[in-house]
DNA sequence: CGGTTCCTTTGACTTAAGTCACAAAGTCAT
DNA sequence: ATGACTTTGTGACTTAAGTCAAAGGAACCG
C-alpha cells in the first residue's frame, strides 16, 4: 500500500479533510502489517500512534482481578485509539489484533500538530473523540441491561461481532461468564 | 454576574484560551440562575447550549424500563453537557439541578463557530471531550466492580459526592438498589 | 493419524444482589 | 406541634448469574 492508497483509503471514509490538509494528513501516515496477537497498545505504556484497520479485527481489553475485560472490538475502516493516546497519558487499556492486519498508523504528534492550521483536521480529530465518547455511553447502557438482554442489543446492532470474535472474548465484552453466554445462545 | 465576572471564572478554570479569545468565549456566555429540579438538558430534545456550574449541583439521568439511572452528578467548576449537544444529536439523557444553581451558559453553536478560527478554543473543546470520554471509561470500570467495592471506590475517589447527593440517586449511579447500598453503608 | 491443547457446552450447586414488605427517621407546610 | 410525604433502614425470601467440574468438539502439530 503506497501514499496514493492511503489517500483513497482515508476518502473513502468520508471525512471532511480534503485537498492540501489531506496531503499533509497522508504524509503522518505510514503502511504496516501485523501479525494476530501483536499488541498496539500496552497497558502503562504512552502510544503515541493511532491506526486505521484496512483489513483484520482488533479488540481493547483491561485487567481486573487478573481476569481479561474487553471494552470494544474493531474492524475494516474503524479508528483504533485509546483516549488516553490522545491525551498523552500511559493507556489503561491494552490493544490486540485478532486477526492477521494491514493497519494506517497516525502518529498523533504530527497530525495534532496539522489540527492547530488545519481546522478540518482539528474538525476531524473533535469527531472521532465525540463519537467515541457516545459509543463509550452506548457501552454503559449496555451493561446496565441483564446479561440477555445485552447480548439481544448486540445481535441486533452489530451481528457482524458474532461470526468474527470468540466466544470467551464476546463474553468479557459483554460482562458476563463464558457459561451464561453459552447458554444464552444455546437458548436461542 | 456580570462580563468580567464570568471572564475570571473562566480564568479560573486555568484553560489555555487567552487574550481575544477568551474575550469571544465570554461573549458567547450568558449567566442564568435556576432553581432545584429545572431541566437543562431533556432526553429526546436538541439541546444547543453547554453549562458551567458556578454554584449548586447536577446530575444526569436515563429511563430504562421506567426507572432512572443516573450517569453522574457535577458540581462547581465542571462543565455539564451531553455529548449530543457536540454532535448535535437529540439528547439520550436528561440533566436536572439537584440544587438551586448558578450556571454560566454558553451557545455551542456560537463556541464551534470560534473554533474555526481559534484554535486555542478548538483544542478546548477536543480536551473537554477526551476529559469526558475518559470520565466514561472510569465509570465502565466502575460497573464492572462487585457492588461493594463501587461504593468504596466512590468513597475513596469522590467523597463530596456522598455528603450531596440523595441514597437514591447515589444508587442509581452505582447501579445498584437502593436496600443494597444501604445495608453496604450500615456495614460500613 | 493420534495426541495435545484450546474452545465451547452442559449439569449441579452457590452466592451476590434484587425484590417485597414494613418500620423508622427526616422534611415540610399548615 | 401535627399530620402528610418522602427518604432511609432492616428482615425474609427469591432469583439471576457465577463457579466448579466434567465432557464433547474443533483446530493444530509432529
Amino acid at each position: 500500500m503506497n501514499q496514493n492508497d492511503i489517500q483513497n483509503f482515508l476518502q473513502g471514509l468520508q471525512s471532511q479533510v480534503n485537498g492540501d490538509a489531506l496531503d499533509e494528513v497522508v504524509a503522518c501516515c505510514s503502511f504496516i502489517q501485523l501479525t494476530r496477537g501483536a499488541k498496539l497498545i500496552e497497558t502503562g505504556k504512552r502510544h503515541p500512534f493511532l491506526y486505521l484497520i484496512v483489513q483484520g479485527s482488533a479488540k481493547s481489553y483491561y485487567l481486573s482481578e487478573g481476569k481479561e475485560v474487553c471494552t470494544w472490538f474493531a474492524f475494516e475502516g474503524e479508528v483504533v485509539s485509546t483516549m488516553s493516546t490522545f491525551a498523552g497519558h500511559p493507556s489503561n487499556e491494552t490493544v490486540e489484533l485478532l486477526e492477521d492486519a494491514a493497519l494506517i498508523r497516525i502518529h498523533v504528534k504530527d497530525f495534532k500538530a496539522l489540527s492547530v492550521n488545519r481546522a478540518s483536521v482539528a474538525r476531524l480529530i473533535t469527531e472521532w473523540v465525540v463519537e467515541h465518547a457516545i459509543f463509550l455511553e452506548s457501552l454503559l447502557y449496555l451493561q446496565s441491561l441483564p446479561v440477555k438482554m445485552r447480548y439481544e442489543h448486540i445481535l441486533e446492532a452489530r451481528p457482524e461481532i458474532l461470526q468474527r470474535v470468540s466466544l470467551t472474548d464476546l463474553a468479557s465484552f459483554l460482562g458476563m461468564s463464558r457459561e451464561s453466554l453459552s447458554r444464552i445462545r444455546s437458548a436461542l
